[in-house]
RNA sequence: GCGAAAGUGGCGGAAUUGGUAGACGCGCUGGCUUUAGGUGCCAGUGGGGUAACCCGUGAGAGUUCGAGUCUCUCCUUUCGCACCA
């Protein structure tokens, strides 16, 4: 080994050796256990940016770290290459989105190899090849011959000035973002797959995911949102029909004072036709975008229909209102309103003159009345005939039973969770296999003409799909009888795509079917790595695909993901200039010098280029609008690979924000070096002798000691609890301590050797280039560091005879005491009574009792 | 609005099962070496107090011999909300 540490020299050196043995490139072998180690698949936007250095260092961890196990690991990359970015940047530089997709990827694997990132590169897959998305092609025309496929008209943003539907994130302030348009809500013909078909079964396996994290169990549960009801039919009081709501609490059903409906509800579209105030109401409320959140957030407002109906159990006659927070997407579009129990009706109420009825009391203390708030605990009935005095359960079960025998409700599971819409009107994306028969028939492509190959050469013009003016694509032949038909000109949404590539990984060269028999292998995932921003959409996805493969006889497991790590986000400080009329100014941080107070605490900040004051902003999440990102390229330029990926491993536990902080980066690179020169050092003397446990003297025991507690302690961190910030500390203990306690005697050298190997051993799959040049030099020349055994633990080296007691009066610490490793406590009592501090604290005190906490401390109980 | 998390020194964080609060690192302060600068090395570093000691984990209550950790209320921040990926 060469004395100065060149990062740059030993990771391209260390690299290349990979690539020639071809260390990463994996097959099926049954007579070892495998372990499949997935993140997920960047969008290819451009460049690497910190949080994908973060995701796929957290993985390359993980996978080193079984591979040192044994496992025979798999781990995949590849590319999510449909989606809006790529249409966005055909538009403004007028690339067209294949050729900017591809160069992307093309550069940003470079980037991914020169961080040293241990994939078969030969499963990379990117999900706009058509050799890809042909299986998803097919698997959805098995979908749609299921049954499991509908079409269904389902509301968009409209921009009426780009003739286009918007993505939610392209409508701000409810304008279009390119046109500045008022964005309009309308209704379009869409495909949708019946994930609600399977809403139990997502829900009941959730159980069963013992390795996710219960904060996203949670999420899933709360999304998928089963809850048990009534469907009630209020029956018009004209005589014509009823209309249908569904509620989870029939016993307020005497406290109704009206019923409320969303805008796009037949009964409004229809009153609406003869009264203009409603009619522009409706038309208000569909000048805003289709977000649930922005529905949920506007202001509380709405009309009387003018219609009336009946109330299924008094028979009072009860008015219907439209209402801009009902949404259509849930149950059957319309809700019963009691003010009295339900806060948002009772603000309804209150802001339009509505009676409140209080029908529920609490079933102990003081009655809370709903003057002042609606009261929305389940309690006890009032004001309800018969029913008085009836709990929730009683009372549900009696008028579910009286309404359903009168032929007026039905009880029922409702799920929040909707059927999946995935068409999109966009280009960038995989081509929906349907046909239009001359008589509007659906019609699947026939498998042998697959796949429906999305045209790359393209010529764009204004924001609409070009396909749509493609006749080379448009036309289609009937695939039965070849008269002249129309091609669909949808695209998926990107989620279908990323919904299996995990499955096509293990297969990715099967050019005969979607899968083969080496999923069965590699299947499932275990453990997966991504943001937590996917918990639920991208992860319930694919959940879902993993169980319609199933039942296509595809895959036998039911669950892809056997373990998931969340990752939190990459956030650095902000810094900015306010601008008159305008969006403040962002300067990056790298162009920023802030100055400090003697705490350290950060009191200006200047702009390098001008000397001149900046504002310090908040720390938010690296991204464009912010100018605060950090760029992964020229760190590692600068310091290398290696001090990169141990700083995003050290700054936080992996599901924790990392806030980015250059100067301690400076901090991994300090680290590294210092184990390259204790390395250096010790190896320039020569090989030691062999390690002689017994003839250590006490200082040595100790160090050794040390030593081995570290591996204990990192194994527990990297194996199972996925915290790399306190293995990594772990490791730097036992290097300062190897550093101070050095001792050239023949034992002492040995001890040293023993400490070096097994540091090197535990960082080696965060920083796989140094400790792979420092493994030979220590003597493992023939060895590849890559395969090499996780080190073991000499349980007869962590044997202690001592151990420190605290010593606590009334829970407050008063003394620390070294006491022999099984000293039984009425010795350790002693021990402690006889120090001078403990005394002093319980003098004139009468000892009440004493805790005894084997291994750790008493407290002494005093009055 | 609904759902889910988080809040500990100047900063990132540690404390794994209710048992020593602040490991490790950054920053800062003082010193040494070299010196053009940087690197490197040593010491100190939660607040208050001469000290004994007291205070201290977003705020407030509670349970307990003992609470950062458990319970309740509140505040703040972040993430998701179905066409961003």
């Amino acid at each position: 080994m060469e004395e100065r540490y060149d990062p740059a020299t030993i990771e391209s050196a260390v690299q290349k050796s990979w690539e020639a043995s071809r260390a990463f490139t994996v097959t099926e072998d049954r007579s070892r256990e495998k372990f499949y180690c997935l993140s997920m698949f960047p969008y290819p936007s451009g460049r690497l940016h910190m949080g994908h250095v973060r995701n796929y260092t957290i993985g390359d961890v993980i996978a080193r770290y079984q591979r040192m196990r044994g496992k025979n690991v798999m781990q995949p990359m590849g590319w999510d290459a449909f989606g809006l970015p790529a249409e966005n940047a055909a538009i403004e530089n007028k690339i067209p989105p294949a050729e900017w997709t591809r160069s992307n990827i093309d550069y940003m694997r470079g980037q991914l190899q020169r961080l040293g990132f241990g994939y078969d590169w030969e499963r990379e897959l990117a999900t706009c090849d058509p050799s890809y998305y042909r299986w998803e092609q097919w698997f959805f025309t098995q979908l749609f011959e299921k049954g499991l496929v509908y079409r269904k008209k389902a509301v968009v943003n409209w921009d009426p000035v780009d003739q286009t539907v918007l993505a939610n994130e392209q409508v701000i302030d409810g304008r279009g973002w390119r046109s500045g348009a008022l964005v309009e809500r309308r209704e379009i013909p869409q495909w949708f797959v019946r994930i609600a078909d399977y809403a139990d079964e997502l829900l009941e396996d959730i159980n069963r995911l013992d390795g996710w994290p219960e904060a996203v169990k949670t999420m899933q549960r709360n999304w998928i949102g089963r809850s048990e009801g009534l469907q009630i039919k209020f029956p018009l009081a004209s005589g014509d029909g009823a209309l249908e709501v569904f509620t989870t609490r029939p016993d307020t059903l005497y406290g109704v004072t009206y019923l409320a409906v969303a805008p796009e509800h037949p009964l409004a579209t229809a009153a609406a036709r003869t009264n203009p105030e409603l009619f522009s109401f409706i038309e208000d409320c569909a000048a805003s975008s289709t977000s649930e959140f922005m529905v949920e957030t506007i202001e509380k407002r709405g009309l009387p229909l003018g219609i009336n109906v009946v109330h299924p159990l008094t028979g009072d006659i009860v008015p219907v209102w439209v209402a801009n927070f009902v949404l259509m997407s849930y149950g059957a579009g319309a809700v019963m309103s009691v003010p009295g129990h339900d806060q948002r009706d009772w603000e309804f109420a209150n802001t339009y003159n509505l009676p409140i009825k209080q029908v529920i009391f609490a079933a102990e203390g003081d009655d809370p009345g709903v003057e002042e708030c609606a009261y929305s605990e389940k309690g006890l009935l009032g004001n309800s005939e018969e029913y008085d005095g009836l709990d929730f359960l009683a009372a549900f079960d009696a008028i579910s039973s009286r309404l359903e025998s009168e032929g007026l409700a039905e009880r029922k599971v409702q799920f929040r969770l909707r059927d999946w819409l995935v068409s999109r009107q966009r280009y960038w994306g995989c081509p929906i296999p349907m046909i239009y028969g001359a008589d509007g028939e659906l019609l699947p492509e026939s498998t042998d003409r697959l796949p429906v190959i999305l045209p790359e050469d393209i010529e764009w013009q204004g924001m609409m799909s070009p396909l749509n003016t493609m006749p080379d694509f448009v036309d289609a032949e009937h695939p039965q009888d070849g008269t002249p038909a129309r091609r669909e000109t949808d695209t998926f949404d990107t989620f279908f795509e990323s919904s299996w590539y995990f499955a096509r990984y293990c297969c990715p060269d099967a050019d005969s079917t979607m899968v083969d028999e080496r999923v069965e292998y590699w299947m499932p995932v275990d453990v997966y790595i991504g943001g937590i921003e996917h918990a639920v959409l991208h992860l319930l996805y694919a959940r879902f695909f993993q169980k319609l493969m199933r039942d296509a006889g595809l895959v036998t497991a039911s669950e892809p993901f056997t373990r998931l790590l969340t990752q939190g986000m990459v956030c650095k400080e902000t810094y900015f200039r306010e601008v008159a009329n305008a969006k403040p100014q962002y300067f990056n941080p790298a162009e920023v010098e802030v100055e400090r107070d003697e705490k350290g605490r950060a009191v200006a900040a200047r702009l390098a280029a001008d000397g001149e004051l900046v504002q310090i902003g908040a720390i938010e999440k690296m991204s464009k609008s912010k100018n605060n990102g950090v760029d992964p390229q020229a760190l590692i330029e600068r310091y290398g690979a290696d001090t990169v990926r141990l700083y995003t491993m050290f700054a936080a536990p992996p599901d924790h924000t990392l806030e980015w902080s250059d100067n301690a980066v400076e901090g991994a690179s300090r680290f590294i070096k210092n184990l390259w020169r204790l390395t250096y050092a010790h190896t320039q003397k020569g090989p030691p002798a062999p390690l002689s446990p017994n003839d250590l003297s006490s200082d040595m025991r100790m160090l050794r000691c040390q030593i081995h507690e570290t591996i204990a302690k990192v194994t527990d961190d990297v194996a199972r609890r996925y915290k790399f910030n306190t293995a990594i500390a772990a490791v730097m203990e036992m290097i300062n301590a190897l550093s101070r306690g050095q001792d050239d005697s023949e034992q002492g050298r040995a001890v040293m050797q023993e400490g070096l190997e097994v540091a090197v051993l535990l960082l080696a799959p965060i920083i796989p280039h140094c400790t792979d040049v420092l493994w030979s030099a220590l003597g493992h020349e023939s060895e590849l560091l890559l395969d090499a055994s996780w080190p073991s633990i000499d349980e007869n080296a962590i044997v202690r005879n001592e151990i420190l007691n605290i010593v606590q009066v009334n829970g407050k610490k008063r003394a620390e005491i070294n006491v022999s490793a099984n000293c039984p406590k009425n010795e350790i009592v002693s021990i402690a009574f006889e120090d001078p501090n403990v005394k002093r604290a319980i003098e004139g005190m009468e000892v009440v009792k004493i805790i005894h906490v084997p291994g750790r401390l008493i407290n002494i109980v005093v009055r």
